[in-house]
DNA sequence: CATGAATGAGCTTTCATTCAT
DNA sequence: CATGAATGAAAGCTCATTCAT
């Protein structure tokens, strides 16, 4: 019953969560998230040592899931099946619950750059990327990983002026990715 | 023979793209632009009116360039094959002068939504996808469309870690690009 | 056999005591003291009201002893003989337990100059200024009272450049404050 | 006439030494220099990079009369009566312009010992130092070097409460100096 | 054309302290 | 005895922008 405890910190979580998607990193101030949250901006820094430990403790749990679906990966054969399906798992974690997350760590890539939780992400994103076309393969192949990965996330969140739900465009986004990284046979 | 007019003016467009592309249009504060020029901030609001306008200024000659490729494409049959041009046209543009500007455009999406210089961008590339998949077409197209874009910006800045030259990154992007919105038949 | 009482206590001014000296009054905060003592702040709080409470604490030990000199001094006759031994006894102290306490005292009288803890060393001080000359004497007198004061404390902790032992140094200086206050004949 | 240019620089660092010397640099905050002076803290950062730079600015002035002291020196005999002579040159020094200067950074070394600026300062100090007793000397010699610059200090700003006038104490201190320091013989 | 000087608003962060449990 | 949570105040600093000269 007594679930205090956690809650401010839970709620900072998700209040920073959602100005980050609205604005961007940069551009929401600690006064923002604490204002929205009725408390003060000490009051935050007490859960969080520094603005970018919230967006860390809110990345961490995406790329753990992308940790998942990589780690899932390299204990099967390196088939085509096995790449769709990596695919498949992405996908259904861009429509997940992280979904505000991913969309914000794509369009303001420029503004975390620099920051910790920017290289981890860059690091997983290769790991997954590493999946699709080990460093070895040729070009094309390289470049089809890349852009299989980008149609998912045109599929999430860039595609929204499409006339469909958001379901049917995650859909459409996955089989296209799917094609693009090759055959499955 | 009187040619300093626009000197200055062109050093501060220069030196600002180089700037944003480096480190996006947030983080660069005017003292950069103009401590790097050697010029006092002053002497930048003197050429233009606010930080957005210079911006707005560098967008604008890519933003015409993609103009110019709508329109022709809107003077042609809308046939694949013009589809496939007009792809090739914007790689072209991509691989230009402007690739600095569009690359910084694509990451740092955040820092420019509510600028007008980032409606106008929108505007541009919705036209671009307008000829690559009219707004009647089934979802799939319309994606393809989208996606075929990614395509041509991974290729041209994206991708960097790929062992390849821009060329031929560039190269092999136009044709998955082209294979993505359908065959040329 | 309960000697829990006075741990904690004990263990916040010894730390207390390092990280001033270490760093002097201000630049330590509560947070500091508390987290090298695997406590919480409020911890410290419940032994004392504030953070002033603890330096004071800390400087009454030192001034008590202070204190003693100069009431030993007083009980005695104003011979010359009687400074001297004055000036050896607070070499003494400024060897022992205190020195580190004394030495934040001498660095950071500025963090200190509005707090009761620095009026109330300044008192003392004051004192032990009088038994070695007292306020009617000339002046020279009086510069050669707070001189040699002055020389024991760079024996004791300004000097820690010079090639000698701490107790060389104490030695050496005591010699030379006693020389300073005139001879002993 | 027009003097105005350097004014508010100036102005900045006449407050900044007052404020310094009352409360010391670390309890000096740029909201009270700038507020006294009726400008903004952006005013102030106009002229000074970092707080610590207005520090900075200041010392260097005495520290520049303290090297010429050294310098001279240098280019003498290494004579008692040389010796005497420094003491007395470094005495001006400090009954002249930079007196506050002086005091507060002989009060506030602990605030100011990581920064560039003590640092600075101690360099120097050792140099005045070397000159009074050179590295290799005997312990008594060494310390009668420090406590001679000491017997200085307290002449100039430790000693108010004796009843005399500036002049007097600064005198009577700097003939205890070199009485200090050894004959001139 | 350009500069020097200044502003107002905002930022992230730290601190001593309080209090219910 | 001690903790977890929070606060109010302040700090140093940066930024886009303005304007008289």
């Amino acid at each position: 019953m007594d679930e205090r405890r956690t809650d401010t910190r839970e709620a900072i979580r998700s209040v920073a969560l959602e100005l980050f998607a609205e604005q961007g990193y940069d551009k929401t101030s600690l006064r923002e998230i604490s204002e929205r949250l009725g408390v003060t901006k000490a009051a935050v820094y007490y859960h969080f040592k520094t603005k970018e430990e919230i967006l860390l403790s809110l990345i961490e749990d995406f790329l753990a899931q992308v940790d998942d679906v990589v780690d899932w990966a390299q204990s099967q054969p390196a088939t085509a099946a096995i790449r769709h399906e990596v695919l498949r798992r992405y996908s259904d974690l861009l429509g997940g619950r992280t979904t505000q997350l991913a969309r914000f760590m794509q369009e303001g890539q420029a503004a975390i750059r620099d920051l910790a939780a920017g290289t981890e992400m860059r690091k997983r994103i290769d790991r997954l990327v590493g999946i699709l076309a080990t460093p070895g393969q040729p070009l094309p192949t390289q470049l089809r990983a890349r852009v299989a990965l980008m149609a998912l996330h045109v599929g999430a969140f860039a595609g929204r002026d499409i006339d469909a739900t958001d379901e049917q465009r995650r859909h459409a986004a996955l089989q296209l990715a799917q094609e693009i990284v090759g055959p499955a046979s």
